[in-house]
Order: C-alpha cells, then sequence, then structure tokens
DNA sequence: CCCCATAATAAACAATGTGTTTATTATCTT
DNA sequence: AAGATAATAAACACATTGTTTATTATGGGG
C-alpha cells in the first residue's frame, strides 16, 4: 500500500514520526502523548502532521495496521503451505521476529486490544476446531473458553516480550498448548522439554 | 474512611460527582471525559471539583478503591470463616453484588487494570497451593501460569457482567475451575451441572 | 539541468480545557 | 443567631487543538 511512496519528503515525514511516537510511547501510554509533543520530538511542523494523520491514534493505528499486515501474512503464508502447522507457533514467530516494533507495541504502554486482534487470528481456525471435536449446542461456552485462552494467551505474550523472547516460540506455543488442552496442572507439572504421560486425577484447590 | 461525612454539603458534591462520571463512562473511555465534562453534568462548579479531586482519574480511583476494600472485605470475611471457601466464587459474589457499579467499572470502557487488582485477591492463594502442590524450582512458570489465568478469568468476567450476569457465582467459579484444572477440553465437554470423570487423553489440536 | 508541482515551514487564529485564585453567596454545625 | 465552612461565579495565564495563511525548499519529469 504505502510502500512505495514516491516523494522522499513524505517518506521522511512519516518515518520520523513514526520514530517519534515509538519513542514517546517507551515512555508514557499514548493518551498522554500530544500531537505537539510529537512534533517537537521528530522536529516536524504541527501542520505537517495533520496533513497526514488525525491525531495520534490514526499514527498509532497505521504502524499497528503494518505490523498486523505482516504477522497475519506469515501465518496465512505457513498455514496454506503445511496444513498442521500451528497457528500459534506461527504467531509467536512473527512477534519474535518484529521484536523491536512488538516491544513497545506489546509492552505496558501498549494496547491490549491490538494484541486481541492479533491472536483473533487464530480465532476462526481454533473455535471451529472444537466445534468439529465436540457436538456442541451453544456457542456461548465455546465464546468464554475462547475468551479465556485469547486474553490468557495475550498475556503470556506480554510477558514473553517484556522478558526479552527468552524463550523460543515453539516453546511458548507449547506451553499455550499444553495448558489450554490439559489445565494448569500439566503446565505446571511438566519441566520444560520432558514429556510426561496426562496425570490422571490428582486435582489441585486453587480457591 | 469516607462514609462518615459530616457535611452534607461535601456528600452531596461527592455523590454527585461521582454519579456524572459513571453516567459518562457508559458513553466513553475515561480517557475523553475532561473535569469540565463532569462538572457540567452534575451541575456544580468546577472549582469545587478540583476541590475534592486532582483530575477524573483521581475520581475515579476513589471509586475504584472504594469497590475494590469492599469485594476484599466479603473475600477476607468468607476465607476466615471456612478455610475451604473459594476465594474465585466469593470474588464472583462479589461483583454479582455490585452488579450496577461493575456493569460500567467492568465494561469495555472500564479499567481492565482493576479487574486484574481484583483477580489478584486471589493470587497469593493460588500460586501458594500451587507451589506447595508441586515442588516447583522455577517461579517462572508459576507467573506465567498465573499471569494466564488471571487475563483469561479477567475476560470471562467481563463477558459474564456484560452479558447480564445471566449464570450464578457458583457456575462462573467452577467454570474457571474446571478449565484451569483440566484444561478447556473438559470446560467444554461437560454440560453446565453434570460431572463427569476427568477425561483420559483425546487431546485437541487447536493450532 | 531547469522548472513546476508538491511538500514542509512559520506564524497566526479561535476554541476548548486546565489549574488556580478571588470575592461573594449559601448552608451546616454548635 | 453566629461563626465556620462549602459552593459559586468570574477571571487568569497557560497549553493543546485543528485550521489557515503566505513563504520557502525540494524532488522528479521533461
Amino acid at each position: 500500500m504505502d510502500g512505495e511512496k514516491t516523494d522522499f519528503r513524505v517518506r521522511y515525514t512519516k518515518e520520523t514520526l513514526r520514530k517519534s511516537l515509538l519513542e514517546l510511547m517507551g515512555e508514557r501510554p499514548i493518551e498522554r502523548i500530544t500531537v505537539t509533543d510529537i512534533c517537537r520530538t521528530a522536529g516536524i511542523n504541527r501542520g505537517t502532521f495533520y496533513k497526514h494523520y488525525a491525531d495520534p491514534y490514526a499514527l498509532l493505528s497505521q504502524i499497528q495496521d503494518e505490523l498486523y499486515r505482516s504477522i497475519q501474512k506469515s501465518v496465512m503464508k505457513t498455514v496454506a503451505e503445511n496444513a498442521n502447522a500451528s497457528v500459534l507457533e506461527e504467531i509467536f514467530s512473527a512477534i519474535a521476529e518484529n521484536g523491536d516494533l512488538c516491544r513497545v507495541l506489546l509492552s505496558e504502554n501498549g494496547d491490549k486490544a491490538f494484541l486481541r486482534k492479533v491472536m483473533n487470528i487464530a480465532h476462526d481456525r481454533m473455535t471451529a476446531n472444537w466445534k468439529t471435536a465436540f457436538e456442541l449446542k451453544s456457542t456461548e461456552d465455546v465464546d468464554m473458553i475462547y475468551a479465556f485462552i485469547a486474553n490468557g494467551s495475550v498475556a503470556v505474550i506480554q510477558n514473553w516480550v517484556a522478558g526479552g523472547l527468552k524463550r523460543t516460540p515453539k516453546e511458548m506455543a507449547r506451553f499455550i498448548d499444553t495448558i489450554t488442552n490439559q489445565g494448569m496442572y500439566a503446565g505446571l507439572g511438566r519441566p520444560a522439554g520432558k514429556k510426561r504421560p496426562l496425570i490422571r486425577s490428582r486435582r489441585i484447590d486453587h480457591s
């Protein structure tokens, strides 16, 4: 879309504004960042900002959309090539590949709604699988479980990114997969790397 | 603390400002609510607002804190009386008892951080239970699993409140409990009400 | 390589909100 | 009823917004 900007001046302006916003978002959330802030940081005229964006949110949206499309593209590509691929793992990989951006966009000052949107790439695939695996009457339960898993995953991703991407995408996907399928018990009980059979019943009270 | 306001004028002012903010938060998030908005809605002088609060966030915090203490108190009381009580269920009950407030505070325009804080009432109890149930070396896994469950639960609570509290707190607590201990599989497979033994292994791919 | 279209700039603008202060009015407590 | 305290109206300097002007600079097609 925007990749082919002919005029260098426009490119420079947009790139600089973008960098400035991300820099400021390292310090505080977007709600407390003004157009004036961004332009002062960027050394760019405020009128020029308004020529390109309505407000800081519009600029952020554009950054997010670009990242979103990039992630979506990776996932689609991988899934198209291999029907058995893990969407989750591919999302983790894509996030790792865009580590710099994600370090800001998925940080404390970032936008959880955005990360939830990214997670939603997996929504249809996941819920469809569940629905065929069981013969379900109410979609209500599915919705609630999806909400649980999606938001839990979002938190885990934020932890992971904030912690410097110490584990591999595959490990992370496996982690979510285990806890999702078998519950926290399995997620806790299985030391990383080693597989072990499903536990029978030892039920933990976490009231 | 604040319950014993001697002066009626102060009471009226604070109560009116509080109601006005909540009313406005039914329409838009706090970031887009100004002091002027609140005072116009309340029919109260702007100077008077500043005599009590620094900004709309301070007012919101006070509302949240009051609710938080109320929930915390309920939970503590119940747990003190019955060591086997479910903290989770008690949190759900307290939310249901404050339905009107929660309908706003936990809505789309609400503050997820606040709900997470409420969930954290359960944090120590839950993680302590896990840590004694397993002999764990790294707290890292526990932290991540707690993040997963807490944020998943937050989403479920938001769904529940937004949907009008259709299910009982006990059902909700049981839902979280099941999915947490046994995974989504059990949460999906078990029709509400009926118990069934733990499933052996049928593992679902939700890639 | 030059010219013109286009982008960026500086400066000003009316609006709106902020946070504070003043003098004045209203209301509570004792 | 009197003195204390709270709320009010009005004004203030300041910041940000979103827009508009005239002017400067820069890039790219011919």
